[in-house]
DNA sequence: CTTCATGCAAACCCTTTGCACGTCG
DNA sequence: CGACGTGCAAAGGGTTTGCATGAAG
């Protein structure tokens, strides 16, 4: 985070621990709230400055939800990828891929391999009725 | 699209017809001003409905853009992958991908895979010097 | 003839900006 | 101490909504 340029302040690390701990996606705003759940208030600004922070820092990738909403992923600068659970929002890395571009006439600067679906505990609920958990 | 449970009007199919045929990404406003310069004058929330029918039906894939921009590609609803070119915004799709979850525990009810550069046009651009077109 | 697409303009609300102040390095 | 982070509140502007109208199926 230092290493990225990025001042650490009191209020930076905590917002940071918090997004990087919960292992989830977040919108601004539910990074907002979950920042207020655990006793931080951030102003609007400051959690719309960090997220843009991380995101130059490529410590932050985010993803298009439906309604034209954004969430975030905090995660390691090293390259690797993301299994994204769609009922609790959990985010699992891997670093396996092998992939490679299809078209040599295409010069490749990134790459995205992300999977969607339901992590071990969100299918183990429904199958016993439970009601997944959702925000 | 008619296949889809989307009525086809004569302004929706000149919208369409357009998307497709750019074989660009657009953010609303982009296919907006493309609108116009092809002569067809949507009001803005037009726009916005046909999107999110067209992404509803599976016609339709987002991206996250810097500055919290959502650009949208239209696509065959097969499933397939994307090579866009960060220079013009073309796409190019491919069919063949071999990715496999890295995790049997997680439940993959889908998968992304994106590979963003330079197409050979732009590249070729840049090569001799030229400016690579944008928007 | 029912359902759905369209336009317009107002309402929304998320996001950004300006500014003053504090502090990380 | 200089550059950068923070908060507040106002400004901004893309997106959504309500409603009347007309066309698709």
């Amino acid at each position: 985070m230092r290493r990225a340029g990025l001042r650490v302040t009191p209020l930076r690390r905590r917002l940071v621990r918090l997004f990087a701990a919960s292992g989830r996606w977040y919108s601004p705003q539910e990074l907002s709230a979950a920042a207020e759940k655990a006793g931080l208030r951030p102003g609007r600004a400051t959690v719309y400055r960090l997220i843009d922070a991380l995101t130059a820092a490529g410590l932050c990738k985010s993803y298009p939800q439906p309604n034209r909403l954004i969430r975030y992923v905090f995660c390691a600068p090293e390259h690797h990828h993301h299994m994204i659970c769609l009922d609790c929002g959990k985010v699992t890395d891997f670093a396996t891929c092998k992939v490679k571009a299809p078209d040599a006439t295409f010069t490749v600067k990134d790459h995205a391999v992300d999977f969607f679906g339901s992590c071990a505990l969100c299918r183990s609920d429904r199958t016993e009725g439970g009601r997944p958990i959702r925000g």
